[in-house]
DNA sequence: ACAAAAGTGTTCCAAATACACCCATGA
DNA sequence: TCATGGGTGTATTTGGAACACTTTTGT
């Protein structure tokens, strides 16, 4: 795109391999899950993988991220949001058999979409107590969590992680899994209606011996 | 690298083009300044475009980045900073002859390294005032710009562009060009003293009839 | 003596935090 | 009636913003 060698030259000097690979994230049963495929080659046999896929000539990047997901992890991909975390491209025998740029994206999945199948090379693995990674796999979904901590208050991204109704408390709940740690419930309730409009259903849930909780929908971040 | 086609697969498919580009960037004369080429050919002929370059099969891609800002911008790499900016590589015509995916860093540059020599197809260009530009590069440049700025007050980027010491004002100088804004005097000093620890030199600046400035050099970031 | 940038603290306001009790329900 | 999570407001602390005068130099 930019000025450099005429691209007809690109022809002539061996190119790296490109591909894309995704973190994605959901919760399950209370706990934040990354989906991850177990490998069954070298190098790294037996270890955990980020799903991934090689881009081809006439696939956009995240067409590219969007196919990995459906096809390794058995996922309708629209309404995963979707997005850039950052580009490897330093480490030159990362993939020891083909030097490969890799683009990682950060996915949010709500549970209701995920297909749980049990036996199958992909999985849900919890991110606060990861199995062994091939690669640099375990920093880079770090910062994925790290990016999404960043964006939390700032941005509805939560909202990709709930169902369309919710109570506050699983609203909350969402907010202290993503940032493993606790909130004050009325701060939290303050800051909520400060920084989201959220429409009243004016239905509750009703769930457990105690007083049923009113449910409610994401409009838009103020 | 991760759990993907058996990579034996790439060499099967044509695969799209990659390339670094730079949005390297000064301060000159008190202005804010993007180092440009001169497109000499169509598409955008006579349109300004960012430095890059092709990645090579050996090369890391932030030695790509360094290699582009030495032969496009004749500027001695090493010095100056270095950070990813983003990946475009969702518009499949970007370079309307192969498709290519862009990797983008910008690069942060002390105005003494710079070479400044006059007629060259790199020029330093306003970021508050751009020429026409090729492709998006408007948009890409602004959004470093922003990056930068979301940064400056966390972090010790701003050194990056000020000569080894300098005065508290030439400092704030710095701030306000990258924020295009003015700043309080007194409260930004004592900003800089809550988020650096700054060493001073015990030098003064003499410069014009009014009290001498003391010289301060960077030590770290709180 | 004056022009010009260097240097220096306090007051005010807004936002974040800490904190405790009543409510509605099922068992 | 008791156990459980749902729901609500105020006081305190902290950090950011506004603001004006004295100092040191050259001319």
């Amino acid at each position: 795109m930019a000025i450099r060698e005429d691209p007809s030259d690109i022809w002539e000097f061996k190119r790296p391999g490109i591909a894309v690979d995704v973190v994605l994230l959901t919760i399950i049963d209370g706990e934040l899950k990354v989906g991850l495929i177990k490998r069954e080659e070298d190098p790294y046999h037996g270890k955990h993988a980020l799903p991934g896929r090689f881009v081809r000539y006439e696939e956009s990047i995240t067409d590219t991220a969007r196919i990995a997901i459906e096809s390794k992890g058995n996922i309708k991909a629209n309404g995963i949001y979707l997005e850039q975390l950052y580009t490897f491209g330093d480490n030159l025998d990362r993939d020891t058999r083909i030097r490969t740029i890799s683009i990682v994206y950060y996915g949010l999945v709500k549970a209701e979409v995920i297909d749980r199948q049990k036996e199958s090379k992909f999985r849900w693995e919890p991110v606060y107590g990861l199995p062994p990674l091939a690669f640099d796999h375990a920093d880079i979904i770090k910062s994925a969590v790290e990016r999404i901590r960043e964006k939390l208050f700032h941005t509805g991204i939560i909202f990709n992680l709930l169902p369309n109704e919710f109570t506050l408390s699983e609203l909350q709940h969402a907010f202290e899994i993503v940032l493993n740690d606790s909130l004050d419930k009325r701060n939290f309730r303050k800051k909520m209606n400060e920084i989201y409009v959220l429409k009243d259903t004016r239905k509750t849930r009703m769930e457990g011996a105690h007083r049923p909780a009113a449910l409610y929908s994401y409009v838009k971040t103020r």
